[in-house]
DNA sequence: CCTTTATTTCTACAAGTGTTGAATATGTCT
DNA sequence: AGACATATTCAACACTTGTAGAAATAAAGG
């Protein structure tokens, strides 16, 4: 895939060098964390010159900021959840999660969790665009009491899932089905909003 | 702390250099990441000549290996577990993780979550430690089906609640009391434990 | 006392890192 | 056509990394 080039502006500008090196980088960021994923491997892997890299991102840190993208289908989901009764809100949620994860954003999540290991900004970004713009509007929109505390329970969750399936890799080692991990799931989102706390 | 020595043998052999170093490696590692905690901070940080740490680990990687340590107060848990009614496993089993968390294995575990994101060895000691050392055989001990299951689903909770309280920091986001946080994460356990599933 | 062995430091190498300077070729605007 | 901006490459700098060689000092054993 490394097509060797002559340096100066291509005849056709229909390649496009800054998305490749985006979706490189990506999927990188995601398998190796941010330390373990250099400029030169980007680059190499998006058939590209490392200072290309840096001509369109800047840095690095910027570069992994501009591959992180937030999930769009979150908002309609939270306009049906206020409609929906209290005793299938689990398994509502629990779609919408899976959802979101299915559709692409599960490879920035990865990437994000890995890299907060290391970098605090990364911790940061976790913090902000998953709890404070995903899980705490979806809590909000529903009647209970202790918001912050379950829609920080739900993002533990959904790191701590993520974490042992995606990076851990214990896929193996469950021979459960996939309905059955769905159910289980939801019950625990069920019951990190409807358990009674005092 | 960083007291200047001449090299050669010290008069008096107390100092036990070699507890120095793990002490000062296990911290960083659970502070800074596998990556961003180098040989010479390590050195640095126990008043200790990079060398010296090569002199007793070998390499980076044996030095991580050493610092981590296994809780050992989970045997007699397990055991008090089995004779406990169903409704209270739940209660019971938070209170095991909660003291482990509490007794220092908290920075080993928090150490082998940071270095899962770079190294797929830290991984697999997750993976071996804390699911089939630890957890498995707690839920082994209770009569339920789909044991890996929700063995799985514990170690997810483990270390998703250690990542978001850890190494994000969500701690003064959440007003709510310690007391009120157990009882939710208590309610957890119990769930991921006697659910009934198909 | 003399040899051996354990402990500790100094020095340095080879590789890899993020990042930059300078050059080259093409497109775009006036 | 000429001036300028854009896209691309090559080469390199300054720094950090894990790690190894060799030496210095003191304890231990004969």
């Amino acid at each position: 895939m490394t097509v060797k080039r002559s340096p100066g502006r291509p005849r056709s500008s229909n390649s496009d060098r800054a998305q490749q090196i985006l979706h490189a980088a990506g999927r990188l960021f995601a398998d190796l964390g941010y330390d373990k994923t250099t400029i030169r491997l980007v680059a190499e892997s998006a058939g590209v010159d490392p200072k290309l890299v840096m001509h369109y991102f800047g840095n690095k840190q910027r570069l992994f900021i501009a591959t992180v993208k937030v999930p769009r289908e979150v908002g309609k989901a939270i306009a049906l959840l206020k409609l929906a009764p209290k005793s299938t809100w689990g398994k509502r949620i629990s779609e919408v999660i899976w959802i979101a994860q299915k559709s692409g954003s599960l490879q920035t999540l990865v990437g994000v969790i890995r890299a907060s290991a290391s970098e605090p900004e990364a911790a940061e970004m976790f913090r902000q665009f998953y709890l404070e713009n995903l899980l705490l509007p979806i809590v909000s929109g529903l009647e209970v009491d202790h918001k912050e505390l379950r829609a920080v329970m739900m993002s533990s969750l959904m790191a701590g899932y993520t974490f042992t399936h995606q990076i851990v890799g214990i896929e193996d080692f469950v021979t459960a089905k996939e309905k059955t991990r769905k159910q289980l799931f939801a019950a625990i989102v069920q019951t990190i909003l409807s358990q009674d706390l005092k």
